[in-house]
DNA sequence: AATTTATATAACAATACTGTTATATATCAA
DNA sequence: TTGATATATAACAGTATTGTTATATAAATT
């Protein structure tokens, strides 16, 4: 049950669920991708991510210099209900600022 | 997107996340029989489930000087998911405190 | 080695949320 | 009509969350 109220807090922001929505249409991005994109700051899309973690929704490995941020591989069931239905949602956000990395 | 977002905070709460279980379960529930199931105040009870409704989890009704909360009838597909998820859940629960009403 | 780049964390102000107590409203019963 | 019951709302304290600025760490580049 507590894994249900984690998920549903990390869901209950807009820009936490822009990112998700983001790195499902792109698969993978680093944390500048994300931040040129959505346009935030960093510092607060590392903080997102970190919840966005915690709750298992992301995964994320280290890459050279860059943290690259993905959807688990095993979303549960509620989780990839999220997933759908952000599927259509991610259609109307920037395409990505592509960091040097890309 | 902002559907989303209520839905994901109303579901942000372990109290609430109980409730809707409770009501998943036992099909209509008014607020006093809540309170006394899950040992929550009464004013706290009546701002969860108003919390609800404005997040289309709930309906309600008058039936005298009783309030009767029901899941909506058509959840949406992410909710449809947290209800399956909540489907376990609710075994865990009291029993029904009846009120006077039943 | 010194500098730049990517990310994370800490400290903070502003805001939002939870749970409480007190009170209002509405219906029913005596 | 008075009192009791069910629910909702307001006011409040305590806590949590968001977004910011400043700083730390770690890898890459010069």
């Amino acid at each position: 049950m507590d894994e249900l109220v984690l998920l549903s807090k990390a869901m209950g922001d807009l820009n936490r669920l822009n990112t998700v929505a983001l790195i499902q249409r792109e698969k993978e991005l680093c944390v500048c991708e994300i931040c040129d994109t959505l346009e935030l700051s960093q510092p607060l899309v590392s903080r997102h991510l970190k919840q966005l973690k915690n709750a298992k929704v992301l995964d994320s490995h280290k890459e050279g210099k860059w943290m690259r941020y993905s959807i688990v591989a095993s979303p549960s069931d509620v989780l990839a209900a999220y997933l759908k239905s952000l599927e259509k949602e991610a259609e109307a956000l920037n395409p990505v600022c592509s960091c040097s990395m890309r």
